[in-house]
DNA sequence: TCCTATACCGAACATATGTACGGCATATGA
DNA sequence: TCATATGCCGTACATATGTTCGGTATAGGA
């Protein structure tokens, strides 16, 4: 039950018909895109496709050619990729950020509704987590819990720490041994939580 | 130049149609859709929506309607998820994979043709090089060149190590101290040469 | 009060569309 | 040689569909 070469080109041509402009081509439509003269070669051709079972048509309709693989577009998480930022994460603004990650929020474990945004990492300070320089880290405006890895603001500048909790005080600590190793915090500006990370290898 | 609640609902009707099945609806089916007894009640809707630009219409079609922000299927790559397999990866069969990564080729900055697949990593053989147990990785099927992070087959088991070449001879080398520094590569087996990372904060 | 916009109805019409019928040509396997 | 499948054409027809032309009703602003 495989399709012949002129099904499967009519069958490509209705799927990218339908991905890109959301619209199923008519029998006509896809006669005169092949430069056939009568609908009925479009017909038989589409009668086979139907009982090859790639396709199903739901009768009473025009353009009624239904897909039978067809998957409904992925729910994409889209965040906002900020730099880094000295001045902050802007919060709710509509701002359209430079660019966005679109990704699948089933792959990085992530709700739809939850607020996120993403940053570039600058530095080594969280080597000791496994987080390099140029990592892409995706963080999620959240209440920090003890260990979490945050984006904290300090000094006017956002940088990756490690949030720890002892007797009741919060403080960062960066994963690297060279670098300072603890932060003090009286104004701890928490801009979000570690949620997941993209690395790309630089060829 | 702001939607009315009726053309709100109506839009969302349009643009959910569009996206889950791939049709536009008829301006019959509006009508029924929202208990409407006349055509022309949906037409007069259409007809504002389209002076306030949401829509289009191209005349002489049926389901002519044009979604004007209307945004193509982002092309997705599918990068099939092996666990850790002791016998190698399948190279070309068709065997469907238990899960797939769904990602934006853009992000990881692959063309959408290379051959690639993606592992769960296990173990801390790498953690010099940042990838931690959990991770995973995606790697693409190619040539491995001095200095690539590669998945190699050694004794029967996937492991990730640093490919180099020292005069003119490839050998494997593991980037953490406690582990056996060399390994000796007679038959290399490269499976793969790593390209990006995902990492997922575990809660 | 008048004017305008929104929201709906009913009927009618031209055409876009799916489908059926009959026919022709070519290749392939029995 | 016959049967079968594929690939295509022309015509015709019922109906699905977009659109137009009158209407009615309600709400809000000038």
């Amino acid at each position: 039950m495989t399709l012949t070469l002129r099904q499967t080109e009519i069958l490509s041509f209705i799927r990218s018909q339908a991905e890109d402009r959301g619209s199923i081509p008519s029998v006509r439509e896809i006669m005169t895109r092949f430069g056939f003269r009568s609908p009925a070669t479009v017909a038989s051709h589409l009668d086979l496709m139907e009982k090859k079972g790639v396709i199903r048509r739901e009768s009473g309709r025009s353009r009624n050619i239904v897909l039978n693989d067809f998957r409904p577009r992925p729910e994409l998480l889209e965040i906002p990729l900020y730099g880094m930022i000295p001045a902050g994460i802007p919060e709710g603004q509509e701002q359209d950020s430079e660019k966005t990650l679109q990704l699948d929020p089933s792959m990085v474990r992530l709700p739809m509704n939850t607020k996120t945004f993403a940053l570039e990492v600058r530095g080594d300070s969280m080597i000791g987590a496994g987080i390099l320089n140029r990592d892409t880290v995706i963080l999620e405006i959240a209440e920090p819990r003890h260990r979490d890895i945050v984006a904290a603001l300090i000094d006017g500048a956002v940088t990756l720490k490690r949030y720890l909790v002892e007797a009741g005080r919060p403080f960062l600590r960066a994963e690297n041994p060279d670098y300072p190793d603890l932060i003090p915090a009286h104004e701890l500006v928490i801009q979000g939580v570690f949620r997941a990370l993209i690395r790309t290898a630089t060829p």
